[in-house]
DNA sequence: GGGTCAATGGGACAAATGTCCTTTTAAGTG
DNA sequence: CACTTAAAAGGACATTTGTCCCATTGACCC
């Protein structure tokens, strides 16, 4: 549910003390917007505390929420292979500490330092793989079972995330995700 | 809609033609399973020619339809990067011609030929871009909506794959799906 | 041609979810 | 503390989509 990458956020503190590049840490406050969808920047991200969310609003003003990043999960850096516009706004939810590096320097990372290199490659793997069975579960099955596989991954739920966040990220109102909470807690109760 | 990748099509002819490594060509006929979800395989495909398309089976019996993939797209890639079982099967749609070449050489031509690295990491990328906004929509917008984007994308639609694939693909039932077709049809006659 | 099977199309009803709106609760903030 | 605002909860009704079934069509095979 909220992601996470170990290795990767090893690497980078290593990457770090080491003083290579222009690797630098910084910090930004909950509820900020760090990036926006379909702007252009020219950074990336790897979480190093915290939580934030990453979500695309449609033309209705919808917000689809794709993935709740933690520590090792990276954010920016889709753009640096295709330059394209961004596909989604990536806003904090609690304080964020970030290692931040330009496109630049990333390049010249993936290029020089196949660790790095292979690092990467299988975290865009991972979000691959992550994204497929989930959406598929969540069209298959009704809210109540979506809400259920959620607290079994993370019991934490609803003390971190806001009902709108978790509704958002099943896809469904928050209308729907109360009257689903309510029957689940009067079956239990 | 039926996705491609010119650029690795071309840079896949390329190798070939070197006799690079143990790059073959394979050929399947038409609705043959190439890959099958939840278990171990060793190569790597990418399409030369022809349709196919990449499932997750739930529980249930029911397919969700990732994507449609065309000349030019992986597929048993993921599976390199982390040691775990496929997330997908992948059927033949149309009789398929590939480029087949095991994980061993894969990971060898990603160290030593930075261009291709490039190319898979900037496909990875790709896979990632297309999938959120696709996944945000289908949640937004009703079927019919969907049916009209999809043959504004893909006009010859219907003719290449059938309804239960569409409806696959959108999230839906056949059931649902020939009712939006249906009124689509009222609306526009 | 007759037989079989898969794909397609659709009727009738049930279930899930959304929309709209109101109330309650909690959390800041001057 | 009083005031304002955002988050949470839920009633009532409309709409969408699914489920279950059956009829039709078309492809393929003997």
């Amino acid at each position: 549910m909220i992601r996470s990458n170990p290795e990767l956020t090893a690497y980078m503190d290593k990457l770090f003390e080491r003083g290579v590049h222009d690797i630098r840490e910084e910090e930004f406050r909950a509820k900020q917007l760090i990036i926006e969808q379909d702007h252009r920047y020219h950074n990336v991200y790897v979480i190093r505390e915290g939580i934030a969310k990453c979500y695309i609003t449609d033309e209705n003003g919808k917000d689809f929420i794709q993935e709740f990043l933690g520590a090792g999960m990276e954010f920016g850096e889709l753009e640096v292979f295709n330059n394209k516009l961004t596909i989604c706004s990536v806003e904090t939810i609690t304080p964020l500490k970030t290692y931040s590096l330009s496109h630049k320097s990333f390049n010249v990372l993936l290029k020089e330092d196949m660790e790095f290199n292979r690092l990467i490659m299988k975290a865009l793997a991972d979000k691959i793989r992550y994204k497929a069975p989930r959406h598929s579960y969540q069209h298959s099955y009704p809210i109540e079972n979506n809400i259920l596989r959620l607290k079994q991954l993370f019991p934490e739920l609803t003390d971190v995330i806001s009902k709108k966040d978790i509704a958002n990220y099943i896809g469904v109102t928050t209308r729907s995700l109360n009257r689903a909470l309510k029957e689940l807690n009067e079956k239990s109760g």
